[in-house]
DNA sequence: GGTAAATACGTTATGATATAACATGTCAAG
DNA sequence: CTTGACATGTTATATCATAACGTATTTACC
């Protein structure tokens, strides 16, 4: 499950994945970056799952859709996609999560439950910025960020 | 090498070290836990590297000074330590760096420059705020971070 | 179209990081 | 001086990730 500022609202999963992989094709086309088989299908994977899968989880489903089953391919089509800014790793969790917001969000924060393991996406501006003036106070130049927090979903909290 | 406010000044380790090990045993005491020899030493060797070291670097120097070395001798003491907040854990380098500010800096934020692999660990209030007000937002209730960006230090991108 | 360079894919092998499970040892409370 | 809690050591294995190389596909250019 994954949360979003609408959180918990159920939704139409095929609608998110049809438009990600839309949203992608047009991206790539832009860049003149190719969306091949490989990624198409490991965007569509993180898309319908809809939550962090581990670089093997997205492997295993990739054999079973006929692609190679070694690591490597699972890997390269992952990085591929966070490079592009298609999906993120969340290392907390040691997993890739589709980006929710591939258009605008390029500094997301994860929002992890450890009671159900929902992972949220949120927009980040106000703490990049916060952190960008942190880093400024030093004389340090940030490119890339990961901001993640581990604690509870409204639901899980709400059961405790 | 490890950049902190002050950073690129040259200081003595060893007295970061001695105030380190110290500051240790006082919290550790006032929490009635025990800051055992592999603990002690484990913390010693993160304090003296003053940058972050992976587990099994860790290990390594750990069975130098004569403690056992299998991975779970590391990763028991690191865990411990880093639950007592004398530690952190960097996701980015699957790393750990000593906590520079044990009493007061529960949120650390990471700065890890991509060119000399510098890391500082700044105070990070600002930025722990707008990650909280964003996740109140959706009602998801942040209990640990991390917080940590990749990029240039001062140094770094002065030479670049 | 034909060919060379660049890019992507598949596979083997290995490296790096981390934990489960259990036996042994140490400490502190009663 | 024993018991229970905590800590340590060890074996084994799980999990995550990449190097290196050969083959295939695509693209750019003649």
């Amino acid at each position: 499950m994954t949360l979003q500022s609408d959180a918990f609202k159920r939704h139409d999963h095929s609608h998110c994945t049809d438009q990600g992989l839309q949203r992608a094709e047009e991206l790539l086309q832009a860049r003149k970056l190719r969306l091949t088989p490989v990624r198409r299908q490991t965007l569509q994977i993180l898309l319908a799952e809809h939550r962090a899968l581990g670089a093997y989880d997205v492997l295993e489903r990739l054999a079973a859709a006929g692609f190679g089953n070694q690591p490597p391919v699972a890997y390269r089509a992952l990085e591929f996609l966070v490079e592009q800014g298609l999906a993120h790793k969340v290392r907390r969790l040691n997993a890739f999560a589709a980006c929710m917001h591939p258009e605008t969000d390029h500094a997301p924060v994860f929002l992890i439950c450890r009671g159900c393991n929902a992972l949220a996406e949120t927009p980040a501006e106000q703490v990049r910025a916060a952190l960008d003036a942190a880093a400024k106070a030093i004389g340090f130049t940030v490119e890339r960020t990961s901001i993640e927090a581990l604690g509870l979903c409204p639901a899980c909290e709400a059961a405790a």
